[in-house]
DNA sequence: GGCCCCGATGTCAGTTCGTGACATCACCAT
DNA sequence: ATGGTGATGTCACGAACTGACATCGGGGCC
């Protein structure tokens, strides 16, 4: 056995999460997470930049799959297409850490700081697909428009995911919001394909 | 004349765009920035929630503008219509006070801090713009995504009109922007209005 | 085996952010 | 004139972060 207990940053990750959700994140000091992962608080800031870093795993799997889901989708695919691919590649990311995910959430839909940061995250990875999307030849701005209408998508669909309880599954929600986009520039009083939408 | 300088929060404003500019974000403390201002850090605070805030006017006008314009729009319109419709007369508010604005974009460019308050402010504003088309009879989902990619286009427009130095307008650049989220979410096989649109 | 470097952690002191409590004092309405 | 009001100042403090240096077990090397 070594000098110190393993798997000092997953420890942290641990205390951070329980404590921030029992007392709230402002009411929760690093002192405190760091003692109940067994650390100093000194070392807390050796693994996280702050702290509100430790609710988001440095080992995000999230950009890779996307980027390599974007890469890797069929040629002919239209941009929107194309990122509707990428995010049902990715779902299983999330719904594999379905309760996780959902304690995050709650978390983070607590405390506007973290929110805040959320978004940060989120523009992180629009910016990662919208440079996928370059490297398949999308011009800057298609690329980058596609990539936050995705992005914006699976937001809402996350949203919907986490809150209802209907069973679907992440994948069927961001499928339903890309159809909803789809129909964005349709006025709601005319019928464009024929099939009856709503009134 | 009155017992202190008028302004203070216009002091404090300029004081800290100008430090924030001069000498970098991280660089510059509170304190600074109040004894530019002719003030001390305390009052700062009592002006500005934190550090961060006070390079976000509180009199923002866009809110109120974006949402006037989303409800007074012609009844018809496709939801990216309106949306576009009200992101046109919100231009102005921009385009009035470009130098301030150049100046702000700068120095948010250069500190991630504070590009998340910004992306804080903007997913805020999509908000106020979601309920706006809420009201509209817009569905909850549909008004979400149109608010959603009216500000991504705006974003993106916004960096361009701010970057270039073509003399474009930015209710230009905003047109431009749309037009390419029009493409993409059109589905190529429908002709909605009878227009030609991309293969 | 003994030696030594490495790297994760601890210790400590310090700066800055942000807040609560209370003091001040010109202005204004009565 | 007098007392209330509101913007500001003063002080004290906790908590977020950071730099510099100490500690010490483990693993490689001879």
């Amino acid at each position: 056995m070594g000098r110190w207990k393993p798997d000092a940053r997953g420890r942290l990750e641990k205390a951070a999460l329980e404590l921030y959700n029992h007392q709230g994140f402002d009411a929760t000091t690093v002192a405190e997470i760091a003692a109940r992962a067994g650390l100093t608080e000194r070392t807390f800031y050796r693994h996280f930049a702050d702290k509100r870093e430790v609710l988001f795993p440095g080992d995000n799997p999230l950009p890779d799959t996307l980027a390599k889901a974007a890469a890797t989708a069929p040629g002919a695919l239209a941009p929107l297409e194309v990122v509707n691919h990428a995010l049902i590649e990715a779902a299983p990311v999330f719904e594999e850490r379905a309760d996780l995910v959902r304690q995050r959430q709650a978390v983070i839909a607590a405390n506007p700081e973290l929110q805040e940061r959320e978004l940060a995250k989120l523009a992180a990875l629009a910016s990662t697909l919208a440079r996928a999307l370059r490297e398949r030849g999308l011009e800057t701005t298609t690329a980058a428009l596609a990539a936050e209408i995705g992005l914006a998508a699976f937001k809402i669909a996350c949203e919907r995911w986490v809150t209802d309880r209907d069973g679907h599954t992440l994948a069927q929600y961001i499928q339903e919001t890309l159809d909803t986009a789809r129909h964005l520039t349709a006025r709601d009083d005319v019928r464009c394909t024929g099939q009856e939408e709503v009134a």
